[in-house]
DNA sequence: TCTGGGGTCCTAGGACCC
DNA sequence: TCTGGGGTCCTAGGACCC
């Protein structure tokens, strides 16, 4: 905490959606729900638009169907994001030196450590607006809500306030006031399990949580995130901008369309983890000593088996090898949802594990390593960039049936028209930013 | 047909060591 | 013949965030 308002915290507003919003001009001013497409997919981001029919983040997607049949379901264009968001994370290095990102579309920034020496009111507010119209110029109008306070805790508050689209700053000394009355589930940390837990307390407000005394919390939600909490209800925040944040764990995991009980196809699955995992390793150049499986049952529990090594690796075959371990020694006969493979342990340099671990298990070579997983998705996802050599640049608005259908529009475009082709249809191919599987 | 994927942090128990 | 106590590492599970 400190006497001026130089923390400053930025948000995207409705970013994923945002950005299809800024690159399918028809989908402008429309419920648009970027998300996976799959039977067991989940929102990611809602516009605007589709909040309006009570769809949210984390809602299951036929839910959200269900509420809102109208939108545009999308698959998601992470290369879009990243590049959209490496803009916005070099507008805010401008800014300071100390840039905490916490995810694509948000990010802390300590303004006392940047340039600007002036830190009153007006000069930050100054800045604030400065850097949303910079955002939006750079990006091709996105809009970021922008909050500023004394501490972190107040300024993601304060961009909460301000959303969408806004500048909130709440001057130092009136952060208590300003938080009263705010829900307690407002604080970044009390989710469904920790709110249901104040409830019975009658907590309702961040001022019915003050009434609690700190050994009470502590009792009902433990010892750090009760000393926490009870620190946040009176608006007491040191932590500092921290721009140093290292990796500390890598992982894949994929939920099936279907349940698979095939201990064959599950390995082939953690194999193809394995090497993905590795090649992220190698990429940042570092080494794990700890190996986890992941599994999660079909009534949703799951379970996870780790084993650290006596080295650090960055091996596919020596992930993959101790995965398959792990997975043998659970009981995978009523099928599993969703299966993981994550290395954690992070360290810079090698020190390859000396095996005593099966060397190989006869019999088990990997050669489903392109497992036959229930899940044929077609490139054609719905929301991938495609181009035609006749039409030019486009989106897939939908396909199935051994057809595929474009919307031939861009950023710079007016509404663009709609084609059907056949999806084997040589004109057509993928554009430069086709989704990731969500 | 309920319920993603990639992370971080915390807790609690047991092993092990001094 | 009653058995401390602290610290660290490892494992498993769970809450939470975007």
């Amino acid at each position: 905490m400190r006497d001026t308002a130089s923390i400053l915290h930025l948000d995207l507003d409705a970013f994923f959606a945002a950005v299809e919003q800024r690159d399918k001009p028809s989908l402008r001013g429309k419920p648009v729900i970027v998300g996976g497409v799959g039977l067991r997919g989940v929102v990611s981001t809602a516009s605007y638009e589709a909040r309006v029919y009570g769809v949210g983040s984390a809602m299951p997607m036929h839910e959200a169907r269900r509420r809102c049949p109208n939108a545009a379901f999308l698959a998601g264009r992470f290369d879009a994001y990243r590049e959209a968001s490496r803009i916005v994370m070099g507008m805010l290095a401008q800014l300071s030196p100390l840039v905490e990102p916490l995810s694509l579309d948000e990010a802390f920034v300590d303004l006392a450590a940047g340039p600007s020496r002036d830190l009153d009111e007006a000069s930050v507010l100054r800045l604030a607006a400065d850097l949303r119209a910079q955002v939006s110029a750079a990006t091709g109008g996105l809009t970021a809500s922008v909050g500023l306070a004394s501490s972190k805790f107040m300024a993601k508050v304060a961009s909460e306030l301000a959303k969408p689209d806004g500048i909130r700053l709440v001057s130092p000394g009136t952060e208590v006031e300003v938080i009263a009355g705010l829900p307690a589930r407002t604080i970044p940390g009390v989710g469904p399990a920790t709110m249901e837990r104040l409830t019975k307390l009658g907590v309702v407000t961040i001022a019915d949580l003050r009434e609690l005394s700190r050994a009470e919390l502590i009792r009902e939600l433990g010892k750090a995130s009760g000393e926490h909490l009870h620190e946040l209800a009176f608006a007491r925040d040191n932590r500092a901008v921290n721009s140093e944040r290292e990796t500390k764990s890598i992982s894949m995991e994929d939920t099936f369309e279907r349940d698979i009980a095939d201990a064959k196809v599950l390995a082939a699955v953690a194999d193809r983890h394995a090497a993905k995992v590795a090649s992220r390793l190698v990429k940042a150049g570092v080494f794990a000593r700890t190996v986890t499986l992941k599994v999660r049952l079909p009534d949703f529990s799951s379970i996870s088996r780790s084993r650290t090594l006596n080295g650090a690796t960055d091996r596919a075959e020596v992930v993959a090898q101790v995965a398959r371990s792990l997975l043998d020694g659970l009981d995978v006969g009523q099928g599993v949802r969703l299966l993981g493979v994550g290395v954690s342990g992070l360290v810079e340099v090698a020190q390859e594990p000396l095996f005593e671990l099966e060397v190989a298990a006869p019999g088990r070579v990997v050669e489903e390593a392109e497992a036959p997983i229930s899940r044929h998705r077609s490139i054609w996802l719905p929301g991938a960039d495609v181009v035609h050599a006749e039409f030019g640049p486009g989106w897939v608005w939908g396909s199935g049936i051994g057809r595929v259908t474009v919307r031939f529009e861009t950023a710079q475009t007016k509404p663009g028209p709609v084609r059907t082709f056949a999806v084997d249809d040589p004109a057509l191919g993928l554009g430069l930013s086709a989704p990731d599987l969500l």
